[in-house]
DNA sequence: CTACCGGAACTTTTT
DNA sequence: GTTCCGGTAG
């Protein structure tokens, strides 16, 4: 390994050449590099996680305090994971350390590091937005910051400019008026890509130009009433980061809390984000940064490449190194990735190569249509599971999350087990919602939406009601006294607060204390609602006590409370009450009520995961997925489906050749998703979505993006083929689909395929 | 004021 | 199929 910076003096431990045993040179030089900053250029499958881990740990024996790593990354799985990595590459480099060279290394002069307390876990580990969440509750104070606010997720950000939307009129007088959710897009975009709300309208919103002041105005009144609310949303955990790290005395206190900073997946990092990072480290020692512009996939949501391509020009003396060994896929595989990747207009011209043997060719699979899709696709991961791939090994990648949903009547009709990821349907339903604004309101008085939420779930209480009774809380004296020891500075994952003892909560009569919610007392609720007014005070004023125990037992009151509403509003209540224990036990995971709603609004848990709890680990269940979903993540089988242009490229991505380049990236991602097999199916036929009573079906062509350079390295089958030979589900539903009036035949598919080159 | 009904317009990806 | 708006009855 020539050229590896020997920086730190002690890379000679026994221990440390078991870390690097398993890597490669170029792998090794990541982990090995030194101070100046880092860009290292990880392709699809080349082990980034691996070498980020090993990068970790390595910092970590070399006497880095792992309480002073930042890691950031994509998503809290990708964190845990690289950490637990981390972890058994130390335990592995400390094994061997003890074992062999124990007798020369001068004894006791490091602790070690883990054993009971696993290293990783103390570094500062998660997304960007976990991560000033996390910073803005210790350091807030000092930019005038609450510290006790609340975060609004996603939907509620849309109410919340919605509420402003109709206060300003913009709503009726013109009818044209871009809607809640385009609002908060074009605000998003500019606050995440810094630009200015022209040049927003002008390149990504064209439609909405003429809207340009009433615009400023909604947004400046949105920015007023989440300050008001003492609320924060996505965007402003960035922002006030930013400005954290801005302020003289702030700004250092937070730059001095670390020394090595590492971000993986920057290639999907935006403006603001790039800011936050110069800030942190001004001149770019101790920065490592891991990404793929390749695989570059959510400008939509204002991250930019060029975060990744300037980095070298950014920071002086930046080392770069690029992966491009491949350890997943076969070559037959890489084949057919490199050729989609090479019709890219701008990149970094760099093919991955493998040293694994060739491997089948990926195969495209016409069928006639979804339904067909749908049987094939379940007949084959059949048939994978017979030789002895197991379910969870095995994974269908779509572009849009309703791409699935034939598929997932078709599973849960023949009892196979799955799980879906994207689509965050669990807190997007308005049970779990209901049920969360109350601990929000509890955490959080101010908090407008959560308030409104609340009280419009009694009978007789509309949005006028409500918002005057929410009104009355704000004058009360109690509000706002989170202010104590809540800058518990323990950095990881907060594993402390284990025992907090819980009162018994049955009955605890607050009256003494004017709580928060000590106004309520006062009102005098609407007839209808007169029945469940004294609950509801009772609820609140419980949940504000000092300490109104584990977030686990707060979601079992509002449970008890709210069951009642809840029978009476929704036509069968019994799967959402189900949702609703399921919270509980999700709940149980948390130690305390700002954390668990952080969690809830940074990190919400996909559907069937935490539903059906730990038992889940020894259940196969087969992966769904978006393609935006399966970043970072390999199976052994992957079936893309609704490969059909229009679905890939997506319709609404088509307007530039920017927007078809990240459509193009998103298909390389899922196409190197696949360690072994890939199949690429495109139905032909479609039942046309919106209705369009002239013509009930639509013909697909095959995503542009198969072009014949990519097709002439891919194998070719038609799901018809299969199904015919398919004994069991043969005589039945393989007739079905001839059966159908109108039914396309292979002959037809064959000419479509023909004229779509 | 709230609750409810009918018509209209819209349907990507996610921290 | 969906949600979002405006109108109306109580």
């Amino acid at each position: 390994m020539a050229g590896v910076h020997t920086v730190e003096g002690h890379a000679k431990g026994g221990g440390l050449h078991t870390l690097l045993g398993d890597l490669d040179p170029k792998q090794q030089e990541a982990v090995l590099h030194g101070d100046e900053p880092l860009l290292i250029i990880a392709g699809a499958g080349t082990g980034k996680t691996t070498t980020l881990a090993h990068r970790v740990a390595h910092l970590i024996t070399g006497g880095v305090n792992p309480a002073r790593i930042l890691l950031l990354t994509f998503s809290r799985r990708a964190a845990s994971e690289m950490l637990r990595r981390a972890d058994s590459a130390l335990r592995r480099a400390e094994a061997a350390a003890r074992a062999g060279g124990a007798p020369t290394n001068g004894g006791a002069e490091r602790p070690p590091p883990m054993a009971s307390i696993p290293a990783g876990s103390r570094v500062w580990g998660g997304t960007f937005h976990a991560t000033a969440a996390r910073l803005l509750r210790i350091h807030g104070r000092d930019i005038g910051l609450d510290p006790g606010f609340t975060i609004i997720d996603r939907a509620d950000s849309e109410d919340l400019m919605g509420a402003v939307r109709t206060r300003l009129g913009l709503s009726r007088n013109d009818r044209r008026f871009p809607q809640k959710s385009t609002c908060l897009d074009i605000y998003s975009h500019c606050v995440n890509t810094r630009h200015p709300l022209e040049k927003a309208l002008r390149t990504h919103f064209p439609w909405c130009a003429e809207h340009a002041d009433e615009l400023r105005r909604l947004f400046s009144g949105y920015v007023d009433r989440k300050a008001e609310g003492s609320v924060l949303d996505y965007d402003d955990l960035l922002v006030f980061w930013c400005g954290l790290l801005s302020d003289p005395a702030a700004g250092a206190a937070v730059r001095a809390r670390f020394d090595r900073v590492l971000v993986d997946e920057y290639q999907d990092t935006n403006a603001l984000q790039a800011e936050i990072l110069a800030l942190l480290r001004p001149d770019g020692r101790g920065l490592t940064v891991v990404g793929d512009d390749a695989q570059s996939i959510y400008a939509f949501r204002g991250a930019t490449v060029r975060n990744i391509l300037d980095f070298p020009t950014q920071f002086q003396g930046t080392e770069v190194i690029t992966l491009d060994q491949n350890f997943r896929s076969t070559p037959a595989i890489l084949d057919v990735t490199n050729r989609v990747i090479a019709q890219a207009r701008e990149r970094y011209e760099k093919d991955l190569w493998s040293r694994r043997p060739t491997g089948e060719r990926p195969n495209l699979v016409t069928c006639c249509d979804e339904d067909e899709q749908t049987r094939f696709v379940v007949t084959r991961i059949l048939e994978h599971r017979e030789q002895g791939v197991p379910l969870r090994k095995m994974a269908v990648l779509f572009r849009a999350a309703h791409h699935s949903l034939t598929l997932e009547m078709e599973l849960g009709r023949r009892n196979i087990p799955y799980h879906k990821y994207g689509g965050l349907k669990f807190m997007e339903t308005a049970h779990v919602k209901d049920l969360v604004a109350f601990l929000r309101l509890a955490e959080n008085p101010r908090d407008e939406m959560a308030g409104l939420r609340v009280l419009q779930l009694l009978p007789g209480v509309g949005p006028r009601r409500a918002a005057e009774f929410l009104g009355l809380l704000r004058e009360a004296p109690g509000a706002l006294s989170s202010s104590d020891v809540d800058s518990t500075e323990a950095p990881g994952d907060g594993s402390d607060a284990a025992g907090i003892p819980a009162p018994d909560v049955s009955r605890s009569d607050p009256a003494p204390s004017p709580g928060p919610f000590a106004a309520w007392h006062q009102v005098r609720p609407p007839e209808a609602a007169a029945a469940l007014w004294p609950g509801l005070v009772r609820l609140m004023d419980g949940l504000s006590v000092a300490d109104p125990g584990p977030p686990s037992v707060q979601v079992e009151r509002v449970h008890a409370f709210y069951r009642p509403i809840a029978e009476g509003l929704y036509d069968s209540p019994e799967s959402r009450l189900a949702d609703l224990e399921a919270l509980a036990r999700l709940a149980v995971r948390t130690p305390d009520r700002a954390r668990f709603l952080a969690d809830m609004a940074l990190d919400p848990p996909s559907w069937t995961g935490d539903l059906a709890g730990p038992p889940v680990l020894d259940e196969d269940y087969l992966i769904l997925s978006t393609m935006h979903s399966a970043k970072g993540l390999e199976w052994d089988a992957v079936f893309v489906i609704h490969a059909a242009d229009g679905n890939i490229p997506s319709d609404m991505s088509t307007g530039s050749a920017e927007e078809i380049d990240e459509e193009r990236r998103l298909f390389y991602v899922a196409l190197t998703r696949a360690r072994d097999y890939l199949y690429v199916c495109c139905p032909f036929r479609y039942h046309t979505v919106p209705r369009r009573p002239a013509d009930p079906f639509g013909y697909a062509q095959v995503s542009r993006f198969l072009s014949p350079d990519v097709r002439s390295v891919m194998g070719f089958e038609t799901a018809e083929a299969l199904l015919a030979h398919d004994t069991d589900g043969g005589t039945g539903e393989g007739r079905l689909a001839a059966d159908r009036a109108g039914c396309v035949t292979v002959a037809d598919i064959r000419a479509a395929i023909k004229s779509s080159w």
